[in-house]
DNA sequence: TTGTACGCGTTATCAT
DNA sequence: ATGATAACGCGTACAA
């Protein structure tokens, strides 16, 4: 690489701009950065000369002058080779990603390595970053929430317990509730539901968005059985839902993992889908089309939660006051499982 | 956030503890960086000092003075929100991130918006970046190999065609012969393939692979149809598989999505796995173990992989030379489909 | 071995 | 509206 053969110019400088358009560096940073007190004329020279050099600002230089970084940092807790196997994480990043290509905002990523969190810790409170968010699975980790005392930070997700972070997530329960609607409106009374792990914020309210639903239309609420997210413990729900004893047309399941552990189980009996139980699931990944018959589910706009995310902590960072938590909408999606 | 309440400290600098420890802001700096040619008893006491008033370097500052930037970048291709519902692109990433995290780069991730390009050129030029690595799925995209002209750039995967590039990857062809021997030593004869694109070096590599094998034992190579590495894709081949004709005892499928698809099929019909039908996958992720019976398939290290570019990438921008291609080693992972 | 002093490329303050 | 010029926090010849 990096051919250094003499003639090799220097990368432009500001200096380089100014000498080359005929005025100081103090003009051309002006033009650079947009402010509107230049003359339009000296401006358009400036600009043609920074074309000519073909000049980019030095971040360094900048973030140095300035006093403000001009990076945001994702945390991705190291524990879960797990949070990288999933699609969740991936989208988040890709919106987050997404919404500061537009900014001046660099993303950088530490995978905060539990062996040693100061490294973490001091990477962020050194003054190196502009502020950080944090994506841990579908968890409501919040490890990390005390160094919202120092730097702005924005969480995915609702934590667990009480909390004054930042956080964007979608109504889980609301959703949940909606997508047992489907279920109840197609005429299925015998209705269960594969839950999440219920130490998992949307493991707690998708099971709660179900049971209210059913509640609403008078139906029973027993049918319930627990998974962990994975495709296996949806099949194994599945199993045990069936051998309840009790009857089953239609199930609402909090993934589409899951669900997709469900298919294998209710196909491998001989039950069609939807005709003898009709299944919704939750999130809208590949798993939900993947499948066959393809899967009626509640679309979790992930990348849109990243945006979000992203969009928050730029406001925070630049000092304008937003809300604690803000709720994405999501919506339903008809396909054949219902 | 910020509890700027009179009292706020600011960031401790080079100076500061220099002052703390009653030597010059050079003997610090020294300290910092390791340079041995100070007195073991000062740089003690600048240690402390260090600690005492928790200072951490500012980046900015480092980067600026000693001209070379200290990040490297993640180059990601926007096209494919597919890139992102791969595990394949987020375990590199993790790999990528371990490895960094013991050196003194950081890792910054753009997504290469096709829609402006020079955006992202001109970032990677712009001299605020010390290298770039690129992971564009299975695929061998190398609309950036150019850059490797200035400034040092890492890819994942073979290129497709001539390329001078660096880039890491596994043995697919001998990984893909050696898991189609598994089929071969278990007694199957007649062995098909299910490939990969054709237009991606992985999935020609893995058929050759596949056909050095057959030949290598003198068997038909004739059972082979392709898909895209998705799971509904494999379904497909294998149901084509199936009609054809020619009789299947064992199939060797390019990657574990496509098996998994396989898998729906030969179970539709009937058809046990591994006594009617014998299949070995490759990749070994979520879908190898998700599936029943639990898949025989080729780990592919791909952690492993983000961790070499990393290496090879701060190898390349130090100035060492290294080897413009470098192969992890594959291992066969033994379950129960065949 | 340590300190002095200059420079890195920008922004920001203060004159003009 | 524009231009000097002093920071910004640190690395690094060079001198001592």
């Amino acid at each position: 690489m990096k051919q250094d053969t003499s003639g090799s110019r220097p990368t432009p400088t500001l200096e380089m701009v100014a000498a080359l358009a005929g005025v100081s560096r103090a003009t051309v940073s002006r033009v650079v950065n947009d402010v509107p007190s230049v003359d339009e004329d000296i401006a358009a020279k400036v600009r043609q000369a920074i074309l000519a050099v073909n000049y980019t600002p030095n971040r360094a230089a900048r973030s140095l002058a300035s006093r403000r970084p001009n990076s945001v940092t994702l945390i991705v807790p190291e524990s879960t080779s797990k949070v990288f196997a999933d699609p969740f994480f991936a989208s988040v990043v890709q919106g987050v990603a997404l919404y500061l290509a537009d900014t001046d905002y660099t993303l950088n990523m530490v995978i905060a390595s539990e062996a040693k969190p100061e490294k973490t810790r001091a990477f962020l409170l050194g003054g190196n970053v502009a502020g950080a968010l944090v994506v841990s699975h579908h968890a409501g980790d919040r490890s990390w929430t005390h160094l919202s005392d120092y730097i702005p930070m924005v969480f995915a997700g609702r934590p667990l317990g009480e909390s004054a972070s930042y956080y964007v997530d979608v109504d889980n329960e609301a959703a949940a509730a909606g997508a047992t609607r489907v279920l109840i409106e197609s005429g299925r009374t015998n209705i269960a539901t594969i839950a999440g792990p219920q130490d998992m914020p949307p493991g707690i309210d998708r099971v709660n968005g179900w049971r209210a639903a059913m509640a609403e239309a008078g139906l029973d609420d027993s049918r319930v059985e627990y998974g962990d997210f994975t495709l296996a413990s949806g099949a194994k729900a599945m199993r045990r839902l069936l051998g309840s004893g009790k009857p089953v047309d239609g199930v609402f399941v909090a993934n589409d993992q899951m669900a997709a552990g469900a298919y294998t189980v209710l196909q491998e009996r001989g039950l069609r889908i939807p005709e003898d139980v009709a299944v919704v699931g939750f999130d809208d990944d590949s798993f939900a089309t993947s499948v066959n018959p393809q899967l009626t589910t509640v679309h979790h706009p992930i990348i849109e939660m990243g945006k979000k995310m992203a969009e928050i902590l730029v406001d925070l960072i630049e000092g304008k006051d937003t809300a604690r938590v803000t709720q994405i909408p999501t919506s339903l999606v008809i396909r054949e499982s219902v």
